[in-house]
RNA sequence: GGAGAGGUCGCAUAGCUUGGUCGAGUGCGCGCGACUGGAAAUCGCGUGGACCGUAAGGUCUCGGGAGUUCGAAUCUCCCCCUCUCCGCCA
């Protein structure tokens, strides 16, 4: 969420925002709320005001014994047109949080217009001299992956790993969160499931309501990310300065209805509606919030370094970036079959956006300010799967296991 | 799910019976100062957040919401959360 005051200082920024986000908002609405607000709160509090001071005197008199009853009869008269006024401010107020929830977030002057920026792209694309199969057919082959029964249990893009397939996303996780915790990542293990307010605090409300799995019955939703009860940890806190940075890293699976995306893309574990991740989330000082994105992304291709997968990081435009975001970086991964680069995580500064929301302060010696926020994925499971059995995939259809994933596998080397 | 007890300014608690000098007392913590060679102890002062305002100041905030009242931390109703006991259960 920006801040009323950003946005009366910064008006064309926000214009700019929303027109690259594709988003019709007119933002001359949110000033005429704002001063109709204004003014109702003006009025509304010299009335409390007076009131305040009657109330005292009331009291004061009744104690002297002394006659309040014209006085009371007048405070009658004033506590009504306070509450006629305070329904007016009410209404003024509830119009303006709807409309600035709807605002996107700012892009840093660092990310680039239009186009996405590839910023650099790390390891060997492999050469192969046999037809190496997609993902979707040497898994079922090697059965570890099942995708009719998954799809008969529950539906279509919902995958089951089996046997050493299972133990492959098992030790993915155990090696991520391992190499996290090294880094310095506290480690945890939220609940999967979320209220509506949590949702609003990330940004993925009002937005994208669509896109979540839902439980009406509680009025709760399935997380798409850890992000969420990560971030939300520290939700109405004001934190003391020492506590700052603070670094999370948790697995979780995430739920995603993909609403609209069906069609390209979609076969095998590429775009699923339930997949694992580990993520990272920080939560930081807004002077530093920019370096310790670069030590985020850094993390995570720490990841795709020791599993030796190939793969490029993009500085994502101001068309592409997400809504809560003020800058991007996605880590694309290689995948061998499909000859092209897969997502495999994003990790964003939201500066205080998330944080106004959530509302997630620091307290420091000069002034109590909001903390910058920071996720990232470290990294998402299902297209790690995908990279794993079409990059490290043998001519005799075996698979050999990474090496840094060797350990977790208690001597098993392949997979055939 | 049933019965009961609670949720107060960083933490711990008082205040709620009997509504008004309670935006809130006390202890701890924290900050500044005094004392000291230095420290502990002690003493003094200060110490939440939001909104409006250049400021002075004003308003709001006692889990959240609604209500009663001239006036609500205090009374009523609804919701959320925590704890204890019972039930159910991996």
């Amino acid at each position: 969420m920006l801040s009323l005051k950003f946005i009366r200082e910064n008006p064309e920024k926000v214009k700019k925002a929303i027109k690259s986000k594709g988003l019709e908002i007119d933002l001359q609405k949110i000033f005429s709320l704002d001063s109709q607000r204004k003014q109702f709160l003006n009025e509304s509090e010299n009335l409390r005001a007076r009131r305040n001071r009657a109330s005292t005197e009331i009291a004061k008199k009744k104690g002297a014994r002394k006659e309040t009853a014209s006085l009371i009869e007048e405070m009658k008269k004033v506590s009504k047109k306070i509450k006629e006024i305070d329904s007016f401010l009410d209404e003024k107020e509830k119009e303006l949080d709807e409309f600035r929830l709807l605002l996107p977030n700012i892009p840093h002057s660092s990310v680039p217009l239009e186009k996405n920026l590839i910023v650099r792209t790390v390891g060997e694309i492999p050469e192969f001299n046999f037809k190496v199969l997609p993902h979707w057919e040497i898994g079922e082959r090697l059965e570890i992956l099942d995708f009719k029964s998954a799809s008969r249990m529950t539906g279509r893009a919902f995958p089951l790993y089996k046997g050493l397939g299972a133990k492959l996303e098992r030790a993915l996780i155990n090696f991520m969160l391992d190499t996290h915790q090294k880094q310095g990542y506290q480690e945890i293990s939220p609940p999967f499931i979320v209220n509506r307010h949590s949702m609003k605090n990330c940004g993925q409300l009002p937005w994208l309501e669509e896109d979540m799995y839902y439980i009406k019955k509680d009025d709760f939703f399935l997380i798409p990310t850890a992000e969420v009860p990560l971030t939300n940890i520290h939700q109405d806190e004001i934190l003391t300065e020492e506590k700052l940075p603070i670094y999370y890293a948790a697995y979780s699976p995430c739920f995603r209805r993909e609403a609209g995306a069906y069609g390209k893309e979609t076969k095998g574990l590429l775009r699923v509606h339930q997949f694992d991740k580990v993520e990272l989330v920080k939560l930081v000082k807004p002077k530093n919030s920019y370096e310790e994105l670069e030590k985020l992304v850094a993390d995570a291709e720490e990841i795709l370094q020791l599993l030796k997968l190939p793969y490029r990081v993009v500085l994502l435009s101001d068309k592409e970036i997400s809504f809560a975001a003020a800058k991007c970086y996605d880590l694309e991964v290689w995948a061998g079959a499909q000859k092209e680069y897969l997502e495999v995580s994003s990790c964003s500064n939201y500066e205080d956006f998330q944080s106004r929301r959530a509302k997630i302060k620091y307290r420091s010696k000069e002034a109590t300010s909001f903390v910058h926020t920071l996720n990232g994925s470290g990294i998402a499971l299902a297209r790690t799967v995908v990279a794993i059995l079409e990059n490290y995939q043998q001519k005799d259809g075996s698979i050999i296991i990474p090496e840094v994933l060797q350990p977790y596998f208690g001597g098993i080397k392949k997979i055939s």
